[in-house]
DNA sequence: TGACAAATGCAACTATGTTGCATAATGTCA
DNA sequence: TGACATTATGCAACATAGTTGCATTTGTCA
């Protein structure tokens, strides 16, 4: 998702010490083309050192609740996790395959939302849409 | 969400033998006013008669697949019911608050989504999309 | 160094959803 | 109606995702 941030500065622009742990889980995230559930992310950071499966939801919360990082329904029942929009990623939609699970990011233009009518009538403090696209993915369209 | 909806003729739409726990889990999620958790779904069925829980997954599962009933992630960990667009009831998003969790549908026009674009340059098949906005409602908003 | 706070690990737990198999209900046809 | 097949339901056990309590380790600062 980015080559342009340095995770070290955000993680303490979040007010978070910059500990391994936490650089790993963020570098995981933000390398990552699309979001991913906490188990991948256990799974990579496990591959080139040892991290705990607690230690990475504590993590994810963390980043989360700092607004680094947002948390996605994944369209299955596992949540995920990518970098939160910022000057470097505007908000994007994402695909779910209901066939293969594979999650992907829409450009971010390519399906508009007007929040303007929302905004007017809801009474209530608006932090955040998510928008996601189910259906079948071209590589299992084919296979079919 | 629905008086004008006759569960038995639906489900024998969908192919489904109307059975009284089909019937039962259907109304239930008719006659609420926002989608419900498998959870909810049962406390409400069980409060006037006995239903197994695996039951009520079992056909949450069969109305899904036949196109009833629409599946939606609720903002948190698990997944929400509710009766799939059609003539009388046509999609729209939801809010979801953050601090007490409660789901409620916003109107169909609030909120405009243009899917043109992504239709024209995505390479699969699009099913869906289901859009969540985010943040406090009215009531946590007051309490706060 | 010693004391304190923050981060991590481990085990156990909760919540949500699924599977295998037995039983009960329902439909079909002679 | 009775026998059989099919379908729906229930129960127990399992699987997966996420959380909590508490002990240990690591880092910071006087």
């Amino acid at each position: 998702m980015c080559g342009q941030c340095n995770y070290r500065s955000l993680l303490q622009a979040g007010g978070l010490e910059p500990t391994l742990n936490r650089l790993r889980v963020l570098e995981v995230i933000g390398s990552n083309s699309s979001p991913l559930s906490a188990h991948d992310i256990l799974a990579t950071v496990n591959r080139t050192a040892g991290i705990n499966r607690v230690t990475v939801y504590r993590i994810l919360g963390l980043l989360v609740s700092k607004g680094l990082v947002e948390r996605l329904s994944g369209g299955g029942r596992s949540l995920v996790y990518g970098l939160a929009p910022n000057e470097h990623h505007p908000a994007h939609p994402h695909f779910h395959c209901r066939s293969c699970g594979a999650l992907q990011c829409l450009q971010p233009g390519s399906l508009k939302v007007d929040l303007r009518g929302i905004e007017r009538s809801f009474a209530g403090e608006i932090q955040g849409v998510e928008v996601r696209v189910d259906g079948i993915c071209r590589n299992c369209l084919k296979r079919a």
